[in-house]
DNA sequence: TGCACATATGAGCATTTATTCACATGAAAA
DNA sequence: TTTTCATGTGAATAAATGCTCATATGTGCA
């Protein structure tokens, strides 16, 4: 286990990096983060959720829209499903998608308005 | 080059793919979108913006708060600046880096929220 | 100049991840 | 029941990714 101490007796600011520590989330917090920012983070899924954000799609819709196979596209709607991001609906022998709540939307509109500077 | 065009003949909703299809952004903008994302979705980046949204700080204070090596912070830090997250600017032999605008912070508020539900 | 030190970077390695293929599941129709 | 079809999933593979180690760069100081 390293310490990586050099830095940590000479340069660094002693005051402003304990302020920080003080100020961090919990490990579960930030891995929960990141883990939630992981599914926007991938051009499949991100095209998979803007597009439920328009219309409840089944996952044949899905893999027509983004021109891959249904397969692809169930695997990452698991993905999906695994984080909160989606919910669903059977049919008969459709399933039906569409987002679980609206802070996807949010952060989609917030991302594309960062895009777009 | 597959077709995947079964299921594009009979068993999608016509009027609905067609409706999302042409409200979907260009290839671009998704493109960029997830990749700011992928920025979001890494522990140790997600860490360090939030660190960096509290502070102004060096390599070295973020490697001491983080308990990371100074090539590791080095590097992500490349990325963070190749994707315009992250501004520097030197001071004798030491580097201060801080966001680059307030995106990131609201788009960390609203991960945060999200996660704590 | 020459040394020390903070930061940057290239190569290598181990891990993760996105897709495909083959097959399983489950519901509707024959 | 048997068949068909939309969806789900495990295994395999190729590509991307994050960290480490070694080394380079560049600044301040003796």
């Amino acid at each position: 286990m390293k310490r990586y101490d050099v830095c940590e007796e000479r340069c660094i600011h002693e005051e402003t990096v304990r302020k920080v520590e003080d100020e961090m989330l919990g490990d579960e917090v930030f891995s929960h983060l990141s883990n939630d920012f992981k599914m926007l983070g991938d051009l499949t899924r991100v095209k998979m959720l803007f597009a439920l954000s328009r219309e409840e799609l089944c996952v044949c819709d899905l893999a027509s829209i983004l021109n891959l196979s249904e397969s692809a596209i169930s695997h990452q709607l698991r993905l999906l499903r695994n984080h909160n991001m989606v919910k669903f609906r059977r049919d008969g022998k459709m399933a039906y998608y569409s987002l679980s709540d609206q802070h996807v939307v949010q952060l989609l509109k917030m991302g594309v308005e960062h895009a777009q500077e």
